[in-house]
DNA sequence: TAGTTACCTCTACAAAGTAGAATATATTTG
DNA sequence: CAAATATATTCTACTTTGTAGAGGTAACTA
């Protein structure tokens, strides 16, 4: 049996949110889109922290850019996802998938990601 | 924005255990569905300690089993996932549903849940 | 009643999640 | 240029979840 450990729900949206903002993924880009997928407030306390324990195991590394702001501003911290990273949001899609399958209450029916469901 | 917290992730998988193993949902089965469904080794403990925990939140209820062991053996503990518990496992599903969502890197190219994908 | 089997309780500690004040840096304006 | 303002991240502290496994309880068997 395994001893490898599952990511946090927290740290697999963040990974997700990642990937889907690809070359605009900052503190700021992570937490809105975050907030409006999930439909919760994410405290920026929270999003940071868990970026930098993600960063010390290797899953995401991170380089500083350009201080391009609109209107002034800090430097932005950009982060990508490493392939170890990837290899980890497989792992915990594996499990969920698996252990989603075959619940059919009734509250449950509709596909599990609806968006792109058979379709890719 | 809402306040509400999302279940563990080892929570959701257990509540989603019991809720498959029905009437037949208690320490040791529950156990051996997710070692299987998940492969990853489940301690006593570790299994215990959050039921423990859902029940205090109110997410699962337990009462006590016969003693109907094959050969002999202490008296189950049932447990059964409350109405409150159900809706706590379809608000994670919905926060994943949107997070995997339009999520696209080559190597998530399966459908998210392959079992009941696009049949319920 | 001693041995065996099946299950659960308890105690501790590690890891992940949560919060927000404080700090840093760049732009704009008077 | 200093002050106000906007954008962003660092730090510190605490709560909740996850993890471990030794030890205890109860029933059956011989």
């Amino acid at each position: 049996m395994e001893k490898e450990k599952f990511l946090g729900e927290f740290e697999q949206f963040i990974l997700l949110a990642i990937v889907k903002l690809a070359d605009d993924a900052y503190g700021s880009t992570i937490r809105q889109l975050l907030e409006k997928t999930i439909a919760r407030e994410v405290t920026i306390g929270a999003l940071y922290t868990t970026l930098d324990r993600l960063e010390k195991k290797g899953l995401v590394e991170s380089h500083q850019g350009e201080a391009t702001a609109v209107r002034g501003g800090r430097a932005k911290k950009h982060f990508i996802v490493t392939a170890q990273g990837i290899q980890a949001l497989k792992r915990s899609k594996q499990a969920l998938n698996n252990m989603w399958q075959d619940i059919a209450l009734n509250e449950f029916n509709q596909p599990l990601s609806s968006g792109f469901c058979c379709g890719f």
